[in-house]
DNA sequence: CTGAAAGCGCTTACAG
DNA sequence: CTGAAAGCGCTTACAG
């Protein structure tokens, strides 16, 4: 295009071999005048290396996930690796869909945030032997995880429950997949039950979908049972927003009548009223984390552990009366 | 790898060309064995076509975007795209930066949300000749746009205030860009007041940033003002809770002492108490809109329009009190 | 410092 | 119906 080979523009380009200053003003002008754009597929496939990074999370609406890609997006740039952020709506085959993609896409490397892991996917990751974190959950001991440690966050939120004198602690935990940290956080509530003597009445434990509303629905299934908690842990924020808002609309008063904690700290958690008390911890630092480590499992490079436990802590705002 | 050539194997993945039945099988059997996965970055590379569409997103935390995107995702599937997912922050050097990378991967269209569209972008836009969809606002009408007829919705809003008695209403409004959503609902507002021969009291118009806690901050400057309104007609429904945050945190009840009005009809709107009112629409709508058209531009196919209107409606909740 | 050439993994006329 | 070959736009030894 400016009187140089071909090869001469690649080296300007990715200033991977010397060249002299005049030849490199002239290719850099000439790319200018014709507003070029290098093929990143082309050079890709020449590399067989993409710098791209899939992400894969169930959905959006969490405000968590929008600091954890901008975790993963923080320290992807920093390496210069771009992400591809995809919706998985956590069913199966949207992510089957999206893994396939990725790898098809030649993505180096990929970050999974699921709440369900099946089977089915667990045995493409192995196979297909990507580089690949999990993001959120507890795991298989055999592919890699970044995520708080759920039963004992579980564990601190109602033995605090249990402190401030509640012992009719109800919990709407998320449908158990194997081990997802649905399944973690009833541990949790289940250990510091145990421990304190108070045996778990099964009316109170109730299985709940992840949105707002399933919450609503949930809540209303306890409000059923033959008598009523006086405080209720929830497996997340958005599931504790539901429960709030269905006991403030037949008349019950949060926390006098009945106190919520909730799991997440999400940002809305602290604009309800009542403010909510919550678990908190930084998803933000999780999504740094697992990027990092991508990176370094992409690189070959040698790696601390394969778990990486993020620390939280108990957010304590309005959402929880104490019982004397 | 199955005494085909490559060819071959090409044409039974494709299904491009007529294949012996026989021959198709023993194909597929070895791809089954070998866990073989075409290369995306070689078909597209030969084909100059991805099935790649980039959308370019602020951020996440706004849950009108997670309706946007599952309404792009939703169409964009259905004719066989795949999209990919980044969040700009609303940064130029972002949006730039996204934009050059789909480019560089060779997106076969961008749908592009941008709340403060620069003049440098546009440039961008218009030189690389990419098909592009604005979505969410209003624009130049030299690039294709979907979205709600924010002058209209923003006038019927706060007529609808003024309706209710309201004389006395402020407005936070989001900082102005060219010509983003943020003037053309500044514009209605304005209009409403207008024809109401209200006139509008400059310390009642506040910029505000399009957090939650911007809301806070630019409600706070409201209640600076020498009087105070009686009604505020906010942006975002975002800075409404912020604003309702404020209001309840001073000691002022909403809607008796002020009543908020909001846009956008996030979840959250119906969660919090009292229950905002706002102006709501389908974010699905604009998303499914933008994807189908966006793969007709990109198609070469005729279109019906550059501009697409999404219908919207007031959703009058508990957050506004008729004034005598 | 620079160029010609092979190769990355596919697709697609072109022959047969 | 099937294969050999050229080409997609780059990168990178290999010569010079």
């Amino acid at each position: 295009m400016a009187g140089v080979s071909i090869a001469t523009v690649s080296r300007v380009i990715n200033n991977s071999k010397p060249v002299n200053h005049d030849v490199r003003i002239r290719v850099l002008k000439a790319m200018e005048q014709t507003n070029f754009l290098p093929n990143a597929m082309a050079r890709n496939l020449a590399k067989k290396e993409s710098l791209l990074l899939g992400v894969m999370v169930p959905e959006v609406k969490n405000t968590v996930l929008d600091d954890l890609i901008n975790g993963i997006n923080q320290v992807s740039r920093l390496y210069g690796y771009n992400i591809m952020l995809s919706l998985t709506a956590g069913t199966l085959e949207n992510e089957l869909h999206y893994f396939n993609m990725f790898r098809e896409i030649q993505a180096d490397g990929i970050i999974l945030a699921s709440e369900n892991l099946k089977e089915e996917l667990v045995k493409g990751i192995k196979v297909s032997n990507i580089p690949l974190i999990l993001v959120g959950r507890d795991s298989l001991d055999t592919v890699p995880t970044v995520h708080v440690d759920n039963v004992t966050a579980a564990y601190e939120a109602v033995t605090y429950l249990i402190q401030q004198g509640h012992r009719k602690i109800a919990m709407l935990r998320v449908r158990s997949g194997d081990i997802a940290s649905g399944d973690h956080r009833y541990q949790g509530y289940v250990r510091a039950l145990n421990e304190a003597g108070i045996s778990i009445y099964k009316d109170w434990v109730v299985e709940s979908g992840i949105s707002v509303e399933d919450g609503i629905t949930s809540m209303r299934k306890i409000c059923e049972a033959e008598s009523m908690p006086t405080a209720i842990f929830c497996a997340t924020d958005r599931i504790a927003i539901g429960a709030m808002n269905y006991l403030l609309e037949i008349g019950l008063r949060v926390p006098e009548d009945v106190s919520i904690f909730g799991f997440d700290g999400i940002d809305m958690s602290s604009f309800i009223r009542p403010k909510l008390s919550t678990v908190k911890y930084s998803a933000e630092e999780i999504g740094m984390t697992a990027a990092r480590n991508l990176i370094k499992l992409i690189r070959g490079e040698e790696i601390s552990s394969r778990h990486w436990i993020v620390s939280h802590y108990l957010e304590n705002r309005d959402s929880v009366c104490t019982l004397n």
